[in-house]
RNA sequence: GCCGAUAUGGCUCAAUUGGCAGAGCAGCUGAUUUGUAAUCAGCAGGUUAACGGUUCGAGUCCGUUUAUCGGCUCCA
């Protein structure tokens, strides 16, 4: 048989041979790297034997899934670290992750700290006691049988579960066997580095009804000097949280007594949300034909019961008052949408007059759950740009499109648009009371976003049951610093609401014809877009968003005047700028100034004074020398007014 | 909502088996008037998250509540 290697070259073979004898054929180097293996584009494990003409591939750590067969052999023996030590604990599922991996157990009490040290000592006996890994397949009523003697409830849940002709496969290492498709290293001994990282509680089966698990997220490299670097890099990233960071710049803070999931916005915070405020409704309102509405942060219930809200999503809601009790009950609004259908339905409309396109700065309540709340990315109350466009079922398409572009442009603008990821979000048709509409309703809307993600070249994932409850969306999707997603942006079809509002337009031959909504956003909800931009630039925005552009540093008391004249030039240009006046030296104002991640900051002394100069210190190319004062003004006011984003190039230094 | 951890001055952290709440930075005041990453001195700042309990005595032990963090579930 002849085998093609990934570097195209030919190893013939008179025999059928494991991947492992393969793998090892080629280089002994090889052999002890490898963690798997693919033929013909397939993943299989290193006992797999080949017998025919194929493609191999030889994965290893550096492969995505030789990681993760790497990585799930790791799992497998915090497991039986597990079971050593705590012979009591059942086993759920321990499958590798993005950069790791965890194990479910049930067992009676969380793992504590202390605990967690033990599993890792004993890991290190089972790694080193170099227990091979194999691998047995049983029918499907042995297998049952199986696991139930050996008492693993949640196991045999597992095969009851899989198809009548699955291949029931296990693997075993001495007194450990676990129900796993594979693939698998072939010794515990090749697991070089790993580390514990955390534990908590999960349910099984992702189910808040079903039983509490005790998981235990670990990692595992092949490298202890890629582990060290991995567990730095959490270090690093915990810098970047905007929760941490965002807090220590004064961009937000929470108090107790104010309440969970409500942060204040502190000035800097609000100048931020200001700009990006400011920018959003100049560019919707001037550029993309949106007219501006401000409507009521509440209404009485019977508007959300119109609307479906009060069925769908009563829990979610802020009510105010008692429905047994009151006769009018008010619920603080969750979303926009039925305000700005009475502002559409205030006047009769043409056909001409759609799209009629409808944003507001829009301030909404949820009433999440109290272990939900986090930072600014999930609260009680945020404000989003909200938009609702009515339009013709002909228009659909054109209008779809230029949301998304909207939504690109706005994301360019800010430096996030390779960060995000696109998602159609799709009903589940096996919960239909949750959905409004029947199946070619969905089917048909679900076609036509899918069509304008194709068009536009994006890539994009489907996800079932994401939904909305009247229509499917496109959402916009963006990982938090800790790899968390969180929904930025979205745009969503809407074709079944107009009709319970009673909207309708006047068509040429004037008949009165139910139109389409689109309810969506260009930058998503203020608070989450600024911790996303926080996290992105670690603190260092762009200078149009910067809360203080400029700091102007007197070298002594003697330049107080001309700073002051500095600063007037630059704030009659619209630069938000301050002097410090303060007696201390040059190079602790500097200090300070970089610290607190202002872009530019501007020396003056006598020279500067009698020539009519600022000396520039920028924090993308520190010391830009001196420049004529009228010369720096335009520059950055350029560089403001185009929104640009310069590169960042002077390292920090390292903070203690 | 669920599981776990945590809560001491604006921030970072001390405080021995329960025995006088302390330091650095930040702040304020004074001196210093400074040329590209920290000038010196002094002062002030705390009902130890809140409430209750045990005790001669509680930051420390117990209970309740609130908030924060890590997850799970949820996320119109």
């Amino acid at each position: 048989m002849k085998i093609t290697l990934k570097d195209g070259s030919v190893k013939e073979y008179a025999e059928k041979m494991s991947v492992l004898q393969i793998a090892t054929d080629i280089s002994e180097g090889l052999g002890r790297a490898a963690c798997a293996g693919k033929v013909n584009g397939v993943v299989v494990d290193l006992r797999d034997e080949v017998s025919e003409d194929c493609e191999l591939e030889i994965l290893t750590f550096r492969d995505d899934e030789g990681k993760k067969a790497y990585r799930h052999t790791a799992s497998h023996i915090m497991a039986q670290a597990v079971k050593r030590l705590y012979p009591d604990t059942k086993l759920a599922i321990g499958p590798a992750i993005e950069d790791g991996f965890y194990y479910d157990f049930d067992r009676a009490t969380p793992f504590s700290q202390e605990e967690l040290g033990d599993i890792e000592k004993e890991m290190k006996k089972i790694i080193k006691e170099n227990i091979k890994l194999e691998r047995f397949t049983l029918p499907r009523e042995e297998a049952i049988k199986y696991m139930e003697e050996r008492q693993e409830p949640y196991k045999v849940e597992l095969i009851q579960d899989l198809p009548e002709d699955a291949v029931i496969s296990f693997y075993s290492q001495g007194d450990f066997v676990d129900l796993c498709a594979g693939p698998h290293l072939m010794s515990t001994k090749y697991i070089k580095a790993y580390k514990l990282i955390s534990s908590s509680m999960a349910y099984w089966r992702g189910d808040s009804n079903k039983a509490q698990l005790q998981r235990i997220y670990a990692t595992a490299y092949d490298k202890k000097e890629d582990l060290a670097a991995h567990m730095e890099h959490l270090e690093d990233i915990k810098r970047r949280d905007h929760n941490k960071l965002g807090r220590e710049m004064e961009l937000f803070a929470t108090v107790d007594v104010v309440g969970q999931g409500l942060p204040l916005m502190l000035p800097k915070g609000t100048k931020m949300i200001m700009k990006l405020q400011r920018w959003i409704e100049d560019l919707e309102d001037k550029e993309w034909g949106y007219v501006r509405t401000k409507t009521p942060l509440m209404a009485k219930s019977d508007l959300y019961k119109i609307s479906g809200h009060w069925d769908h999503y009563k829990d979610g809601m802020f009510v105010l008052g008692d429905e047994e009790v009151d006769k009018e009950v008010f619920a603080l609004r969750p979303m926009t949408c039925p305000f700005q259908y009475f502002v559409y339905k205030n006047s009769q409309k043409s056909y001409r007059d759609l799209p009629y396109r409808m944003g507001e700065t829009s301030t909404l309540f949820r009433n999440e759950d109290s272990g939900e709340m986090h930072g600014l990315t999930r609260v009680r109350q945020f404000t989003i740009s909200e938009g609702h466009n009515v339009i013709r079922p002909d228009q659909a398409e054109e209008e779809l499109q230029n949301c998304l572009n909207l939504a690109i442009h706005v994301l360019t603008t800010l430096g996030l648009q390779d960060d995000v990821t696109y998602r159609l979000s799709k009903w589940d048709p096996t919960n239909k009371t949750k959905y409004l509409g029947d199946e070619a309703y969905w089917e048909s809307t679900q076609d036509a976003l899918r069509q304008i993600l194709i068009e536009k070249g994006i890539n994009f994932t489907e996800a079932e049951g994401e939904a909305a409850f009247y229509g499917p969306k496109i959402d916009i999707q963006a990982k938090n610093v800790y790899g968390k997603e969180d929904t930025m942006i979205t745009i969503q079809l809407d074709c079944a609401i107009a009709e319970k509002f009673d909207m309708y337009y006047i068509d040429q031959n004037g008949a009165k014809v139910r139109p389409y909504i689109i309810h969506r956003t260009s930058l998503g909800c203020y608070e989450r877009t600024l911790a996303w931009l926080i996290e992105k630039y670690a603190g260092k925005f762009p200078t149009w968003l910067c809360p203080e552009q400029v700091r102007v540093l007197p070298i002594s008391e003697k330049y107080a005047d001309y700073a002051e004249k500095v600063r007037k030039e630059l704030a009659a240009n619209g630069v938000d700028v301050t002097v410090d006046n303060r007696s201390e030296k040059i190079g602790y104002k500097i200090r300070e100034t970089r610290l607190a991640k202002v872009p530019y900051m501007l020396v003056v002394g006598q020279k500067e004074e009698e020539e009519g100069l600022v000396s520039v210190r920028s924090r993308f190319a520190g010391d830009e020398g001196q420049k004529a004062l009228a010369d720096f003004v335009d520059a950055i006011c350029k560089e403001i007014r185009t929104k640009e984003i310069r590169e960042e190039v002077v390292q920090e230094e390292a903070q203690k």
